[in-house]
DNA sequence: TTCCCGAGGATTGTCGACAGTCGACGGAGC
DNA sequence: GCTCCGTCGACTGTCGACAATCCTCGGGAA
């Protein structure tokens, strides 16, 4: 039944992550509850009582509640005093709220690349865009998605910033979520590319305020119509 | 000894806030660490040991803990798995990043300010920065800092976003630590009036650009001879 | 009927004890 | 002298039990 080792030295016959396995009790759990909640399997809005997820789990509360506060700081999960924690409601208030943080960490780092322009920065850009025209040729959705992501995040990691770069994987955790429901975005998978494609060539020429406003565009794009 | 109530319930004869006083024990925990981090009581580096704390304050190890992981996750502290929290070291690099991270966030704010236009806005932002004409005329340092934040807290706030609040919010704790290092911004009060009163005529003048500049001069100034 | 109130169950908050891990110290081997 | 390895103390990680709090659900009064 325990999905998760008791103890930190004790072996996970069927587990082979290394990371994972020599985590600690609370991380692992923090993990294990951050899939359910992202694969779905945990609604927004459903209770999490430690109690069940420690027995559930073969662990004792302590870490539980560790992993709980951590998904709380991740904005994963609110908690609230005697009350317990409940995986975030998802609502379109709180979408926007997501999005417009994340743009502004984006344009900060796209005004970074910009201003330096820098022909390494930009090739690694490059790459990432050719993996999503790949990702999105094959028609893979799964990957085109990751590909995406992985676009943005190279974005933020070339600003050189480690805590925007905390934040932004924070936001982009939370925005995951939302993903399933806003497929939109990922139905004109076309769109996605071409967007992209624009936005890197404005890069490269080093058009601020061009590059800048694709970015809002594209950010902001698809998640128009929501209605989780 | 004691200074924390060990259990919520129990009262503290001589503590006065209501609010203070209902809170959990790691909550109080997490303020009595922040204000000792914040008032350079507990210097940068220095470790920050379960059992010491939890025996100073008459606490139990748990709300200890829960209190170190809520600090870790503002920015206050370092957790390193087996080997303990510790308050966080300041450097320049840290600095930077901080006020990098803080440009983001205001930045976004302004945009948003200057792009709606509201009177009222501006004239609630016009009533901070006159506070803080009178804490500089008073001569009043705390005051002066104070006024300041209030002003940049303002401006956030009318962004209208809770996410982003929370994370300037955050933020301005943890550079408050640099403050009593870098005093330099403070010590020209008069520059410090100037600035602001350029930033606030430059956003009711609807002027985005020259807006944008003076805050960032503004946020990146006097933190440049740093030497901590 | 509606509102207040108080018991009781469910769940969180806190505690003290034990198990596991880290780093320092010191002795053995080379 | 230098490196390696085992021991030891200090500390963190985890556990189960107890205390405090919230919520629900009846029962009684207006």
């Amino acid at each position: 039944m325990g999905v998760v080792c008791a103890a930190p030295a004790q072996r996970c016959g069927n587990v082979t992550n290394k990371t994972f396995e020599r985590a600690s009790t609370a991380v692992r759990v923090a993990t294990v509850l951050r899939e359910r909640i992202a694969n779905g399997e945990l609604r927004p809005g459903s209770r999490l009582i430690e109690l069940d997820i420690s027995r559930e789990l073969g662990v004792s509360r302590s870490p539980v509640r560790e992993a709980l506060l951590r998904l709380a700081e991740e904005g994963l999960v609110e908690i609230l005093p005697y009350r317990g924690a409940m995986v975030v409601p998802l609502d379109k208030a709180r979408l926007t709220e997501l999005l417009e943080f994340r743009l502004a960490l984006e344009r900060f780092a796209l005004e970074r690349l910009v201003a330096r322009s820098d022909p390494a920065a930009i090739a690694r850009l490059r790459k990432r865009v050719d993996a999503l025209d790949a990702a999105i040729a094959r028609g893979d959705r799964q990957a085109s998605i990751d590909a995406d992501l992985a676009i943005h995040r190279e974005l933020i990691a070339l600003a050189g910033n480690r805590l925007v770069e905390r934040a932004f994987e924070s936001l982009i955790v939370q925005i995951r979520l939302y993903i399933d429901v806003t497929s939109a975005q990922y139905e004109r998978a076309e769109d996605l590319a071409t967007e992209h494609e624009a936005f890197l060539t404005a890069v490269e020429r080093g058009e601020t305020i061009m590059s800048r406003k694709l970015l809002d565009a594209h950010i902001m794009h698809g998640f128009e119509d929501l209605t989780p």
